[in-house]
DNA sequence: CACAAGATTCCG
DNA sequence: GGAATCTTGTGC
């Protein structure tokens, strides 16, 4: 998902468009997944099939967007901590309570359809190799399972809001798909 | 039932 | 370093 946008209908004349630059990952198998232990009211979505958003409550304030990657009745997901909003301030969507706020993002969306249709969607449009290396580390601001790699950005990706130039427009043909993880 | 901890952010 | 504030897990 690195490179591609995340975007959001708000109106007919307007898109929010982001390009993704950081990601976590997280596995029903590894104890810092949401569903891990329980399926519960605020996990259910991460158990459904893949392609749909994910969308927490962290520390009862700010919201957090996933997309959903494993297959039906295991939980997996991909934690969208970062977006590059072009001609916007770089901080502007630099944290996943930060991007979900920007977006309007809430309990509202959880379970949705990554999809056109529903107004919020992930379409290609740029080639990582555009902006820079993707370096892989641990994840962030958890304590269990703190050795995992599942963590990718894309170097020095606070300046790609500014290297950006003009309008992102996106093909509608070239909409990201989710592929099936289909091991454990 | 009473806590504690959490995939965070902001302020000092 | 601490607070804000909701969901879930644990323990008595």
């Amino acid at each position: 998902m690195l490179g591609c946008q995340l975007i959001k209908k708000e109106s007919e004349n307007l898109l929010i468009k982001g390009i993704i630059v950081e990601t976590e990952a997280y596995s029903q198998e590894e104890p810092s997944c949401h569903g891990h232990k329980s399926r519960t009211h605020r996990n259910e979505t991460l158990f459904a099939e893949p392609g749909r958003f994910y969308v927490y409550i962290t520390f009862g304030i700010h919201y957090c967007l996933n997309v959903v990657t494993g297959k039906k009745n295991w939980a997996n997901g991909v934690l969208i901590r970062s977006l590059a909003i072009p001609n916007e301030h770089e901080k502007s969507a630099a944290g996943p309570g930060l991007l979900t706020k920007r977006y309007g993002l809430n309990r509202n969306h959880d379970n949705l359809e990554v999809s056109i249709n529903n107004g919020l969607w992930i379409s290609k449009g740029f080639t990582t190799k555009e902006f820079g290396k993707i370096i892989q580390t641990t994840r962030i601001g958890i304590t269990k399972a703190k050795h995992l790699p599942w963590r990718w950005y894309i170097q020095n990706s606070r300046s790609i809001s500014k290297r950006v130039k003009g309008d992102l427009t996106p093909s509608l043909n070239d909409s990201w798909r989710p592929s099936l993880r289909e091991t454990l």
